[in-house]
Order: C-alpha cells, then structure tokens, then sequence
DNA sequence: ACTCCAATCTTTACACTGGAAAGATCTGTA
DNA sequence: TACAGATCTTTCCAGTGTAAAGATTGGAGT
C-alpha cells in the first residue's frame, strides 16, 4: 500500500480542479472551502498556503474560465475561410453555449463576487483576452463600426445567456426559440444581414 | 422618555427596509441577518418570524425591486404622444440606468441567489411583469416582430447593464460612450431606426 | 553525509453566521 | 376577564472562513 505523502505535490492544481467540479454540481453560493480541500485531500486548512483566500480561489477558477471561453471563441472565429458574418454569429453563439454548458461558471465570471475585477489583475486581463477575440472579429468585418459592433454584439450575447441560464424565458406568453438559434438571429440582426428568426 | 414596546408593529417592512439599505452599501454578499435585525432594532431571530429564511428575505426584496424597474419602465413608455420607437429606446435606457442607481439590487435581482425563480412566486411574477411593459411596446412598435424584438432588447439591455456596473467597459482598448448614450444606440440600431452612436 | 532553511501541510482555536427550540410578552376576541 | 395566537427574545448548535503555531518534507550549500 502507498502511504499518503505528506506533501501533495499539486495541491494548487487539484484544489482549482476539485473545486471547478463541486462548482458545477452546487454553484459557487453553495461552495465551501473545507469541501474543496477535503475533495483534494487535504486539511481544512491547506487551500491557505496557495490562496490568501476564499475570494481568491474563486478568482482563479473564474481566470480559467475566462481563458477557456477565449480559447472557444477564438476556435468559432477560427476558420478564415468562412463569411466574416458567419463568424461572428458563430463567436455570439458559442458565448452563449458556453454559459449553458458551464451555468455556475459563468455566473462567478460575472457574477457580484468577483465584481471588483480591479481586485483581481489577472481575472481582469484573462475578461479581456476574451473581449479582444471579439474586438478584431467585428473589426475585420467593418473597420469604422468595429468597436461598436463589439460593443453592441457583446452586449446582446451577454444579455442573452445571462437571460437563458436563468430560465428567464420559460413560461413566457411568448414564443421563443431556443438559445443559440436566438444568439444567431440577434446577431444577424445586429449585422444587418437577413436570417432573422422570424423568416 | 417612550420606551421601546415589545412588538415591533411594522417588523416586516421595518427589515425590507434595512435589508435595502445595506444592500445598497455592501452588497448581497456582505448582507448579514444578523446586521438586518439589529438594524430594524429586533433581535437576530426576530426576522424569522416574518421570513422562513435569508433567501426568503432577499427574494422579499428582489420582488420589490422588480416592481420598482416595472414602474420605472412603464414611466417611461407613459408618454403616449411620442414616437413609439423613441419610446422602445426609453425603455432601454431606464433599464440600464436603474442597474447603474442600483448595481446591488440589480446584480441580487438576476443574480446567482436567487436563480431558481420557481421557488419564489412572487419574485417570477414581478419579473414577468416588467418583462410585459417591453413585450407590449415592442408589440406596439412592430406587431408581427413585437416578440422578437422584445426579446432582442432585453438581452441588448440586459447585458449593457450588467456589463456595465460590472465594469466590464473601463480600461478597454477602445473608446465607449456613457452606457445612457449607448443603450439607446443599440436600440435604435436594433430597431432598424438610424442614430448609431457614431454618426 | 550533514545541516539548515524554506516550502508545504496539519492541528488547534476563534469569531461569526444561519437557523432551531423554547420561553416571554403582547393583542385581539369571546 | 380569560385565553389563544401572533410576535419577539433568549439560548443553543453546527458549520464557515481565517489566523497562528507546530509538524513534516525536500533541496541547496557545505
């Protein structure tokens, strides 16, 4: 039998890892850091000598985040080949099933416990890596509109999966179609190309 | 000199109150029972007798809130002399400038807290019935596409709010208008209305 | 090989929180 | 006036984030 070392040796790693899991499950309200550390297998104590806090490791988490939604969008803007409207409704869209894919995530990206980004530099610069794939996609498509259109295609894709994550539009007297098919219409919309919902 | 009577009288409004009122301050996050009671003057477990738990008593206020941005809302769709576009683009600025006058009760109204809605009657049906005063002056713009555009101005809105008290807009690379300024842009752009923000 | 230091992890302790339970006080009604 | 229910207080508990101090380990320099 291998006895347990005393030190772990990636307890950083594992202790952003447990608690990107137990996110997913409870949501970061629920998430505790005794739970994170014993999911790591560590004392209660121990998350203390890698982060100086709670609020700390939630930020971390949430950097990770970011960069894998940069890493996503940056992918649905890859192919050069394609239409430059078609990959901007692609980068709405995969924002948008991103918050799907990962609901507590995105709310701790966004959310009011992280709200003070100053706080957290490098919270802060991985937010704006994201913004920046989308900043050159709008750009490329209409250089004088540019940072408007990211403005406004950012806003409208934020709004969207903040809306759809919390189930704003079950049970409305409307009808409405499911998210990414919505995310691609706005953005058409946006654009002003054709392909509204509604045609 | 009065001496303090035994029963509080008005207890429950008296910690709505206070509860606003240090939301205002510190956030959702920072909101204690405990600070609330002593606040309205009770002791700390007075509040459970108004209240089955501190959810409960944040889901009291975001119900009120949302019956403030409903009225907020329909003040500004009030004047029906003017354009009805004009009146759309209304709607979306107030919107976004009551998350600004408000970033606490905003972020708890739509926030991660209280994301299951369906446990919270009364807090859905404030919601809805904001959401309503959007879906029928879009309706009211645009019959067949009132649905729609309902829904596109409420994630332009949406996401311009949050991302705007979140700050997500300062330090960026590139120049932004004051969010007032801009929601009202957007909504004309979605509009299909001329007076983007750079012409 | 030995020493010593710094990094890593554990143990212990504390103040504070949300909440349960039981008792005290008041108010309206018969 | 008696009493029942609503309202508020007191007391208590488990769980939380965090501080402080001690134990264990690995590595650098001799």
């Amino acid at each position: 039998m291998t006895t347990k070392p005393y030190h772990h040796g990636n307890l950083r790693d594992s202790l952003l890892d447990a608690a990107d899991a137990l996110l997913a499950q409870d949501g970061a309200q629920a998430l505790t850091l005794r739970e994170v550390a014993k999911a790591a297998g560590v004392s209660h104590a121990a998350p203390y000598h890698h982060f100086a806090s709670r609020e700390q490791l939630l930020a971390a988490v949430a950097a990770r985040a970011f960069a894998a939604l940069a890493t996503a969008m940056a992918a649905a803007d890859g192919d050069r080949a394609r239409d430059q409207g078609v990959r901007l409704m692609d980068i709405c869209e995969v924002y948008v099933e991103f918050a799907r894919a990962r609901p507590a995530q995105f709310r701790l990206m966004f959310g009011p416990m992280l709200a003070q980004k100053a706080h957290y530099p490098d919270l802060k610069q991985a937010a704006e890596s994201a913004f920046h794939v989308l900043v050159v996609a709008a750009t490329a498509f209409d250089a004088a509109r540019g940072p408007e259109l990211a403005l406004t295609g950012w806003s409208l894709a934020h709004g969207l999966a903040n809306l759809a994550i919390d189930e704003a539009f079950t049970d409305l007297p409307i009808a409405v179609p499911a998210p990414a098919v919505l995310a691609r219409a706005m953005a058409a919309r946006m654009l002003g190309l054709q392909g509204g919902v509604d045609q």
